[in-house]
RNA sequence: CGGGGAGUAGCGCAGCCUGGUAGCGCAUCUGCUUUGGGAGCAGAGGGUCGCAGGUUCGAAUCCUGUCUCCCCGACCA
């Protein structure tokens, strides 16, 4: 993308309604434009890293064999009170009617649907197990919405719902989604703790948040060293088709304490002794197990092998993809701005010529532009006829994770600049190994 | 929902108390100069002062109502 033909307005000022870090830099470099309380226009820049989440918790989801689909975003009144959780939900449900005036509402969960979707078309045991997904947006009528996008009342989410035939098979549904929840997070660049979590009336010890660690996030939390390195390289071993040995590991890694401050336990931490960290966490993602709640409440049965009807077992798994946006950048930043997880960053590389008026550097910049793009490598060309230092200032309050500076001095002696964002390391290089090293 | 605060140009703000028809910095546009790390000078454009009523010869300013947004607390992907 040249920037003289993009959408990237960038700020040098913070608006003033922004109070947290990622808020901020969302609204300078941006990524997204409040439209009304807690809801938020995605601009280009955010709209690309959006969609690289949403991919990255896509092909999670695929791997651990779950199904996509697309639910809407409009629902009827009758399926939540089939469900008893019309009345029960409250005010946070946005209730809208239509022109014959039917009660809608505006979802901000789809555990009715689901059920209800997969109950009509599904009777018997042979077509269980499965876990069904699908990435849509959200509304929920937040009391107070703050944070930018981490608490908006619009969001953008993945929620999974597993249909099991017993108990057994919920938990192994269960612990196939725990080891992709961390592999999920671990390929954005994130440290993500499982933390035990509240699991309402039915009990035991299915429901976890995962927990990523950021100094501003808005929880303080608990946990045992070992969290501090990627555990999901742990799982690559496993077979994540025998329930025995993904149970064993799922248990080794639960083994190790980790809990948000309404949940500490002061004997398990007296036993991390000096491995206890304490550390601030956001809530990115979401597990539990709800047994028969949505199945009986809907009246969904499945014959079995021996002829009776059993109301299939079902969980549910959330990650907040709008919300990981804000997390990610909170995890990750620096005095100048943002500083992308190569994963995630709305584009690779950032060209940039320090004077788009001196024809030899910019053609040069222009066949690097031609070579990266014709190599697949995502580059934001900044061949704007501007101000070089204002040109870079902007390049590193987006956070690229790699800019590629040329400019008249490094043409004449034939190199060009290599900057990496997050170290902050400068190299000369020639330009074909410039970009060599990018296309490499 | 309780408590507090704010709406004036794209962003940040002043002006309001003590009414006289709107200003500053950044950004934008033009010209000249300059320019390998957020340039200088000169000029220009852009605002029904959130909205509606009222008081007044006259309202950004005073009064009433209303909408919106933000912050603190209780709730949450």
């Amino acid at each position: 993308m040249r920037w003289s033909q993009a959408f990237l307005p960038v700020l040098k000022e913070s608006p003033a309604d922004a109070q947290i870090v990622s808020h901020k830099l969302m609204l300078r470099a941006g990524l997204v434009r409040q439209t009304a309380a807690g809801i938020y226009a995605w601009l280009p820049l955010g709209f690309r890293v959006l969609k690289k989440i949403e991919q990255i918790v896509r092909e999670e989801q695929d791997r651990a064999g779950a199904i996509e689909m697309l639910m809407p975003t409009i629902q009827s009144a009758d399926l939540w009170r089939e469900s008893g959780r019309y009345d029960a939900y409250g005010p946070e449900m946005l209730r809208i009617r239509d022109r014959h005036d039917r009660e809608m509402l505006y979802g901000p969960t789809n555990e009715d649907m689901i059920t209800a979707l997969f109950r009509d078309n599904v009777k018997s045991y042979r077509d269980l197990p499965r876990i069904l997904y699908h990435i849509q947006w959200k509304f929920r009528d937040e009391v107070r919405p703050r944070f930018g996008v981490m608490r908006g009342r619009e969001f953008l989410m993945k929620d999974a719902y597993s249909f099991d035939l017993d108990e057994a098979g919920a938990r192994h549904s269960y612990n196939r989604m725990f080891i992709a929840y961390l592999r999920t997070f671990a390929r954005m660049g994130l440290t993500s703790i499982p933390m035990q979590a509240d699991t309402g009336p039915i009990g035991g010890d299915l429901s976890h948040e995962f927990i990523i660690l950021a100094p501003s996030g808005e929880s303080e939390v608990f946990y045992h060293q070992a969290w501090e390195r990627d555990r999901s390289a742990e799982a690559e071993g496993v077979d994540a088709d025998d329930p025995r040995s993904l149970q064993a590991f799922v248990s080794g890694l639960t083994a190790d304490y980790a809990a948000t401050d309404e949940k500490r336990d002061l004997e398990r931490e007296r036993d991390a002794g000096e491995a206890l960290r304490r550390s601030r966490g956001i809530e990115v993602g979401h597990i539990f197990y709800f047994d028969t709640k949505y199945t009986e409440a809907m009246n969904m049965t499945v014959s079995t092998p021996d002829g009776g009807q059993v109301h299939p077992k079902m969980g549910s798994y959330g990650i907040g993809i709008s919300r990981l946006v804000g997390a990610i950048i909170e995890a990750s930043h620096d005095v100048a701005g943002i500083v992308w997880p190569e994963a995630v960053a709305p584009w690779r590389v950032g060209l940039v010529t320090m004077r788009a008026d001196d024809e030899p550097s910019a053609s040069a910049a222009d066949s690097l532009y031609a070579g990266l793009t014709a190599a697949g490598v995502e580059t934001l060309y900044d061949d704007r006829d501007d101000r070089g230092g204002a040109k870079l200032a902007s390049m590193d309050l987006i956070g690229l994770p790699w800019q590629l500076i040329v400019g008249p001095r490094g043409i004449a002696a034939g190199t060009v600049e290599l900057k990496n964002r997050r170290s902050g390391e400068r190299e000369e290089l020639s330009l074909e190994s410039a970009l060599a090293r990018l296309t490499g």
